[in-house]
DNA sequence: CTGAAAGCGCTTACAG
DNA sequence: CTGAAAGCGCTTACAG
């Protein structure tokens, strides 16, 4: 591939100057002299070496996205937000998926870190325990100290996000919009305890039951995974429990979603028998039978405000914290309860089919 | 942070042997000298500069891979398959989104160009008109030049695919699966045929047909877009024509899921009066209720044998193009057709959701 | 086994 | 308006 030195060269003119030219830099050159560089340039199809730019830089106009996992559509919709944003501004997007693994994050960021990415964003949110690893918080250190953004979209142990999402005010709405339809027993599906953000979203919950005036019980919590299979598996545990319910509010989309399977397979009526609310509203969130009443997390913006956020950094700008509102979105997985609810061990799966 | 430069002055060497030491070259040094080194490297967290590495060596560990869409699942676990693959070798993977817009994905691979990526894998197939971009294949031509890997995971213009599933046939396979359960009405969703996977599998289907001894009937194909939407738009087509169908077989899961919630709305049962049959096998076809009979086409292993044939290329190795099986996958949403079949005009949307 | 030096491709004071 | 030169951080012949 041609260099700038080739470009000079075939122009008839200095490096310095060709520099001038095809770096568009803000810099006096003669007209005439200015289209004998552009020529020579597009004559040898010149692509400025973007690595040693870079290197007198010390910066790459990169942005890594570390996520949980690229296929969870929670995280394609705010990478595409990131992307969205990025690009418009010249800016590649790395995506990173750390598959909740401390170790494999923290070598990603390493990876950036020795790339000079220009900003790091984290869009999922922490493992509880921070202490589990000791060189994610030294290479952050590193890259804020040469001038990187570091954003975070979810809680984590750091500190508050600087793009946040109320997870508790959202579940609590839902909460609120279940018990307006007439629901009592409410039972949860919490995801994985020990992120961070199923945590905000299983208080959020308790709060909502506060707020309703409706007492906290135990067994109506179980704690999952947070993809599909969690939900099936869900209500089984529910319904071989002994505690009736009328509804079910999951801490995503796709358990709520596996919830709904598993509940259409045993031949229990969605939302004639049991509503089912999930949270995010992932765009599958419509697009399931019957479409899945959800909390709309504006997931697109989230992922285009922490690259903005990261913009402000870079550009010495003094960049603010946002706190996005999230929306109780009533589709038609919820219903009014029915009279006689589902219950638990001595009604099991058969007596459920019946109810049906 | 610390550069190489200052590792050396703190260990007490010179550069070449700290590079020696921290780059784990294969050339002797005393084990005494590496002590050292490595001590210094440490008490300064060094990381060295990918940039400087990579300006030497004028390629990055990096590759790149272009989508269609992120948030399409179909890409979303392509490119898992990518990092899965590319992790494991020390590659950080790019993923460019380039919402099907040929200007777009040539700027994209300009980007990619100037960072001397190492290899670019085209996830999706291309539009059917080359002549629309003259600049992609300079920028690919050029990479190749420079040694980098150009691998393609879908049929384009430039001939057979790298890496490739036989789209044709799979839907062939699932035309006859369909006439096995004893259909002889089978519509056709088809995608956007300006793309040329879509075309092969159009061509799938009148190739099912023709071994059926079935004939193509111009009235039964719908073309759409590659989402849900158009999926359930196309349910709107057929059911306002005049001909009848008994199976709906769509160009991918996404159609296919559309055109299910769609029939569930309308109160048309599915499989008991349509069966419905996806293309793909991405991770939610298994999701919906009911689950959908689809063709599996084994993604995560598109991607990571993606990037195997990159590495071969860029090792110097005899890379192999590689075809890749597909299976039919029967789930909920087919079943034999029921006596009557789904009919158009005379028999619109009321007289549907009487006979579901 | 160790080190001095050249050079990857660019940008940017500095001098004219 | 133009150019010579230094330097970003590394690796690698080359010499010892």
């Amino acid at each position: 591939m041609a260099s700038i030195t080739e470009v000079a060269r075939l122009a008839g003119v200095s490096v310095a100057t060709a520099s001038r030219v095809v770096s568009e830099a803000d810099y006096p050159v003669s007209a005439a002299t200015r289209e004998r560089v552009l020529d020579a340039a597009r004559a040898l199809d010149y692509v400025p070496n973007a690595l040693a730019r870079g290197l007198l830089k010390s910066r790459i106009p990169v942005v890594g996205v570390i996520v949980h996992d690229i296929t969870d559509p929670y995280f394609a919709e705010v990478v595409r937000g990131v992307e969205d944003a990025a690009t418009a501004s010249g800016y590649l997007v790395i995506t990173c998926s750390s598959e909740r693994d401390a170790e494999r994050e923290s070598s990603y960021v390493r990876l950036l870190r020795s790339m000079r990415a220009a900003a790091v964003i984290f869009a999922g949110s922490g493992l509880d325990d921070p202490a589990l690893n000791e060189e994610l918080p030294k290479h952050l250190g590193a890259m804020r100290e040469a001038g990187a953004a570091v954003v975070h979209l979810s809680p984590h142990a750091f500190g508050e996000p600087e793009i946040s999402v109320d997870n508790a005010r959202g579940i609590a709405s839902m909460v609120a919009a279940l018990v307006e339809l007439g629901h009592r027993d409410i039972a949860f599906l919490a995801g994985p305890t020990s992120l961070y953000v199923a945590r905000e979203r299983l208080a959020g919950y308790r709060q909502g039951l506060e707020e309703a005036g409706l007492p906290f019980d135990e067994r109506l919590v179980v704690r999952t995974t947070f993809d599909h299979e969690g939900g099936a598996q869900a209500v089984d545990t529910l319904l071989a429990g002994e505690r009736p319910f009328t509804a079910i509010c999951a801490a995503n989309d796709l358990l709520a979603l596996g919830a709904l399977q598993r509940l259409a397979s045993l031949g229990v009526d969605v939302p004639g028998a049991v509503s089912v609310a999930g949270f995010d509203d992932v765009r599958i969130a419509s697009m399931s039978a019957p479409s899945l009443s959800t909390v709309r997390l504006p997931l697109n913006e989230l992922g285009r405000r922490g690259f903005e956020y990261a913009l402000d950094v870079l550009a010495d700008r003094e960049p603010s914290t946002v706190h996005l509102p999230t929306e109780v979105v009533l589709r038609d997985s919820t219903s009014p309860p029915p009279a006689v609810p589902v219950t638990g061990r001595q009604g099991t799966e058969r007596t459920v089919a019946t109810t049906a």
